[in-house]
Formats: C-alpha cells, sequence, structure tokens
DNA sequence: ATTCGACTGAACACATTGTCCAGTGAACAG
DNA sequence: CTGTTCACTGGACAATGTGTTCAGTCGAAT
C-alpha cells in the first residue's frame, strides 16, 4: 500500500511519457528492466495504478461546459435517484456526501443553454427535491495526482 | 472535433483495454492498422484523447478521505489564492466557479482527523474568507467518459 | 549461518511498431 | 463527365519492445 521513491519516479515518469515502454523506462530510471516490470505488476495489482485508460477532453467532443450539482433527496430514495443518475451520459461522476446536499454530481453540456435541459433530465426524477448548480468558469488546476504520488513516495 | 462511430468505438475499446495495441484494435474493429493509427493519431492532435497517464487511486496511495471545499474569495486575490492552493498536494482538482462559492476544490486527506490538517492549510491563506466543506461517503458513479463518447460517435 | 526477497544482467522467440508503398472507392468542384 | 482529393486497404520492411526464463548478487531478517 506505501509506495516508495522508485514507485514514485515510475508513476512520475509514466504520466510524463504515457506511450513510454519497460524497456525506456528501466534506461531512464538506471534499473533492470525486470525490476521496473515487477513494480508495475505490483502498483498494478496493489491498485494503486487503477489503469491506463485514455483522457478524454470533454471540451474536444463538443461539450465544453461543466458544472457541479448539489442534490438534496428525499428520504429513502438514495438507490433510485443513483441508478437514475447513472443512467444520463453527461454525467460524468457522482459522490454521496455530508453537509448541505446529499450528493453532489459533475455535469457537462453542449452550451449554457444545453445545460438546462441536462439539469432537467437529472432533476426530472422523484426522488430529488432540490438541485443547485455552480458552473464552471476556469479550472486553475485540472486533476493532477503527481505531487500527492511525489509525497506519497517521500513521506513513507 | 466530431467524433463519428469508428472513432467512439476506438475510445471504447482503448478505454476497456488500455493496454491494448494498434494491431489488435485493428483486428478487433476490423478495419486495416493504418486507419487506426491514423484515428488515433487525428484524435490525439484534435486533443479529443488527451494522453494516456496512470489513473492513479489516491486512496490507495493512503488518501481514503475524498472532500469537496467550496471556497469565498476576498475580491481581487483571485490569482494569489490559485497560486497557493496549486501548492498543496491533496488539492487535486480546482475550479472557479458561478453561484455561492467562489472556488471549488477536490480535497484528499489520509482521515477524517488528518482532513482538518489539508482544510487548515488550504484555508490558512489571507485572501481565503470562508470554506465549506462536504466529505464524501460514496462514490456510486466514478468519473467515466465512455457513455458520453458513445452519445458524441452518435449524435454527430 | 541460513533463508528469503528483491534486484541485476543476460538470453530467447515472438509480436508489435513506425514507416513506407501502390491501389481502390467515394465525394466533390469545375 | 473529368480530374482531384481524401480516407481506407493490404502488403512489405527493418527495428524495437515484450513476455519469459535463468543464474548470480546483495542485504535484511530469522
Amino acid at each position: 500500500m506505501a509506495i516508495d521513491h522508485l514507485d514514485g519516479r515510475i508513476i512520475v515518469l509514466l504520466a510524463r511519457e504515457p506511450r513510454i515502454g519497460v524497456l525506456e523506462m528501466s534506461r531512464r530510471l538506471g534499473v533492470a528492466r525486470g525490476t521496473v516490470q515487477a513494480r508495475l505488476d505490483r502498483l498494478q495489482s496493489n491498485g494503486v495504478i487503477r489503469g491506463f485508460g485514455p483522457e478524454v477532453d470533454p471540451a474536444a467532443l463538443g461539450y465544453p461546459v461543466t458544472a457541479f450539482a448539489t442534490l438534496q433527496i428525499r428520504q429513502g430514495q438514495g438507490a433510485d435517484v443513483r441508478a437514475h443518475l447513472a443512467t444520463v451520459p453527461e454525467v460524468l461522476e457522482l459522490h454521496t456526501t455530508t453537509g448541505t446536499g446529499d450528493m453532489m454530481c459533475r455535469l457537462v453540456a453542449r452550451s449554457n443553454a444545453d445545460l438546462q435541459r441536462v439539469i432537467d433530465r437529472v432533476v426530472g426524477f422523484d426522488g430529488i427535491v432540490r438541485a443547485s448548480t455552480a458552473i464552471v468558469m476556469e479550472n486553475p488546476v485540472p486533476l493532477r495526482i503527481i505531487p500527492l504520488v511525489e509525497q506519497a513516495a517521500l513521506g513513507d
């Protein structure tokens, strides 16, 4: 579960040059190929590295608008709402949370006008009492993991 | 910028079996290797596929707690706050938004207790007036893109 | 002292990659 | 109708990387 410095360097290297091979990595890191291969296998079976799926940019797909919606759910309707939201392609992510709302989801849409359609579809479901939406303007820090990996590689 | 059905199948296939090669993809999809290669190149230079970075699970790294924080910023301090938050490794993502708060960020921490430390570090900065935090309990829909890709591949 | 785990450096057959090419067919402009 | 452009096909080639195995080294723990 804990990762060491070499693991950290492997992940960072992989993050910077995703198409790099095991052999090239071993050269860059100055260790044997078998070592890198074994570390990678371990990181993957550990679940530290979940996969190498392509990172798709919704904006490039024609969905430049992102928003976060906080939902209030009628008691006992949680499971139904989850199932409902899972069927909406524009819902990229859904969490249940403590605090003001009961759920929080990330939405994308083709335009601000289209966002209305998406929200209507999201909240057009019995179990949802109220929704409050925040539209994303800028994204100064895009989803990142490297700083955390570096911290984990040092501290541990 | 618009993607067609073949593009969609390539992305979905890649998302399901990330380590698959171009040759194997061409076999599965029933097209020539050169075609898949050309499509992939185009998708990447389009920016539709941003990369193939490893997906790292913060929980497996020792950060099982996720939270969303909504921040209110003192007028004119936006840039400073952005720079401050970018230095905190536990800040995985930062957006500026419309609505109640001015910014919204995703945090991770080693425990609920550790979350307090992270929040203190986040808000321990002059430009931040107020922060309200929602801790994530469940994640019924993890960050996903396939349904949107399928929709984009059809509709267009 | 011994055992264990991790790492090294090397080897092997095999598959995949990057890069060409000529030929086909569809769409489109003149 | 003709010529051009574009994407796709199917084939080829050398170069590289992969999966796998092996014996040997080293340090730490028992």
